[in-house]
DNA sequence: TAGGTAAGTGACCGGTCGGTATCATCAAGA
DNA sequence: TCTTGATGATACCGACCGGTCACTTACCTA
């Protein structure tokens, strides 16, 4: 029962996968230490041996949920020939997600909204982050040849918050037909002919 | 120093808009029922012979906020002679909303954002009452002849949640130029030559 | 076979949480 | 003046929080 399956995950990983899902299903404030080490079958010594505070794992986790978007990202896009076309397929894996049952919108988010104060670190860190991500598709708009790659590009990332934000209310088809229908408009006023 | 004022708000009161005070900057969560208490200069027992939990507060200070939604959008479009007009004045309040420094967005959203479980209660109210608000616009955009109500209303109602989720990055000033632009554009595709 | 290392065990800490009990105070109306 | 209802003050409760302690177990490797 308490013998170790030699090739099992590290407790370190086991602790950061069991609060990365249980911090985005219930909440960062609403999950205790104690909780996480029970899902995660391992001793609070352990995650405090890898994790100096809670704080410091709650950081670990959404470093990882942001890598996380990178790489869906790349699988999204590798495929795809021109940035046009990574813009529309990102659009459309979006979209996707969105009829996931187990999604609840973006991670970062979530957390940011749980601290709203701006001073907060979270709070910061994630903006930070998430103009990243918003850097990203401005430079995609970029590369296809926007008019107003600024514009494309904050529209995108605008488009994609109201779609998460507004799945518990318009429900996942709803959610994803009037964000794929503002995304094509957005594409069609500011690319050049399907480029 | 502890005589009371006749006129003073009711002890019920003062902790009711302290609570939605604190709720919204700090967070539901972060927010306990001491802190409410000295906020509102008032004791625990006067809280509990109003509100039974922090939860009935909790519900009593989310229906307020509801309420001042309403009130918000009344007071922004009586003065507008068609149902066009007060759609665009909506948008452009929304737009000089998100300059106001205290505005942290929806705090239905951010209320909702700390209980991601679909399953709690407080999830559960907040998308009614958020699909409430979507039902106004779509009405709004019924009247004012729009080709599909129901894409222009919850388009706005999309791009009004993204908005504000994307403030803390984007700033006040791109965010609501974002806004607008995407606002003209749904105005523009569903209403017949700005009615 | 010895030693180092990662992990587990369970008790424990101070603090805070939401919530309750008891009693004192005070203004207003009958 | 006497009552009454609303409020204040304060001590208290059990539960849980994040975090720490001394100590044990199991495995890998030299």
């Amino acid at each position: 029962m308490s013998t170790v399956p030699a090739d099992r995950p590290k407790a370190a990983e086991r602790i950061q996968a069991a609060a990365k899902d249980l911090f985005y299903r219930q909440g960062i404030r609403a999950t205790g230490i104690e909780e996480v080490c029970r899902v995660a079958d391992a001793t609070k010594m352990s995650l405090y041996r890898s994790y100096p505070s809670k704080d410091a794992l709650v950081a670990a986790v959404l470093s990882q949920d942001s890598a996380c978007y990178d790489q869906w990202v790349l699988e999204v896009t590798q495929a795809c020939a021109t940035p046009g076309d990574k813009l529309r397929a990102l659009v459309t894996a979006m979209v996707h997600k969105l009829s996931d049952a187990e999604y609840r919108g973006c991670p970062l988010l979530l957390a940011q909204a749980e601290f709203p104060d701006r001073d907060h670190p979270t709070h910061q860190w994630v903006a930070a982050q998430k103009a990243r991500m918003r850097d990203g598709l401005v430079e995609l708009a970029r590369q296809a040849g926007a008019a107003e790659p600024g514009l494309l590009g904050d529209g995108l990332s605008m488009l994609m918050d109201g779609a998460w934000a507004s799945l518990p209310y318009l429900g996942p088809e709803r959610a994803g037909q009037v964000a794929r229908q503002g995304a094509e408009a957005l594409l069609r006023d500011a690319l050049p002919q399907g480029g």
